[in-house]
DNA sequence: CCTTGACCTTCCAACGGTGGGAAGCCCCAC
DNA sequence: GTGGGGCTTCCCACCGTTGGAAGGTCAAGG
């Protein structure tokens, strides 16, 4: 079975399957005369597991992982469990992430009147995210800090700003 | 101000505001004679305004949009509206496609004893999510598929697997 | 037998953002 | 004038995936 049947059987892409034998993730493949990867049933498995394993959003690292005590049929379902539980809380706070940015981004959309006028809460909290907290919470930004030019210095500290300096999570799906 | 100094006033990094000048997203800065770049408060206010958009999840050609309409002051509302309703569905159905990652593992983790035992329901729905599947429906996988050896090929359409074979979404936060 | 087209091979580049580091110049305080 | 900490440019790495170019192979049809 060529590179491209295991491909189609594995739902694992040629190109990805070439890779993950590159990095090591899979062992190499044999080779047919010509110099043809040649894959068995076996071997398709375990594609479709690495795939599978994608889908739930392992890492590759992870996986290499899991693929290990896949092997071992003396393996402990406890090693295995805290791998996945270790997955799972990543997931968890990612889309704690991502739920935190949509929140706020909704409370800005909700007061954008989206009309022909020019004003507007989403661009005003952009550019200085202090003004529209306190919007959110009644106060009119209590007195005269003229803000637009920002010549005061790092307010951007200020009032709770989400994670404001940390290693952020990635942002834009592979489209 | 030197990068430095805008750096720490803007939260943005000093790599990050070179690599944003690189590309396009912010005018090229002044110099000063010995070469350094030269930033005005204002500077540091748009850089401020890029990193809160980063922190709402929205990539740099998304940003690159919301600049135009931060600078275009007869803008309409409607138009940065517009850009933030299409961010906010990106973010939702990013939270969607972990929720289900996180759904799907919560369930085989539930269902593992997590001990010395080797069997483990996690593993086994990797190898072959359709038995689990089953599990969880309560059906006894119908019949006699030997899929363990998976000769039978692409089984793996069979069963709604989730999104088997879509461009899929990002899987690591940047650590 | 030869062509054709669909496959395979390797290699190289790009994406998005960000950090790390090297080599070399600059600036200020001492 | 010297030292340490800035600044400059440049290249590399991460992660997973896709794309393409250049060349070899296979199988079917003429």
């Amino acid at each position: 079975m060529n590179i491209g049947e295991a491909a189609k059987a594995s739902g694992v892409s040629a190109k990805m399957i070439r890779y993950y034998e590159e990095t090591g993730l899979i062992p190499k493949a044999t080779r047919t005369e010509s110099g043809y990867r040649d894959y068995t049933p076996s071997d398709v498995h375990m594609l479709r597991f690495i795939r599978r394993a994608r889908d739930l959003g392992f890492a590759v690292t992870e996986i290499n992982e899991l693929l290990g005590l896949w092997r071992d049929t003396s393996r402990r379902s406890a090693d295995v469990k805290k791998i996945a539980k270790a997955h799972i809380s990543e997931l968890r706070q990612r889309i704690d992430e991502l739920e935190e940015m949509a929140g706020t981004l909704q409370v800005l959309i909700d007061g954008c009147s989206g009309d022909d006028r020019p004003d507007c809460p989403i661009l005003a909290n952009l550019q200085s995210p202090a003004d529209t907290k306190a919007m959110r919470h009644g106060a009119p930004a209590k007195g005269k800090l003229d803000r637009h030019t920002a010549h005061g210095a790092q307010q951007s500290a200020c009032c709770h700003a989400p994670s404001t300096s940390k290693p952020r999570a990635k942002r834009k799906p592979a489209k």
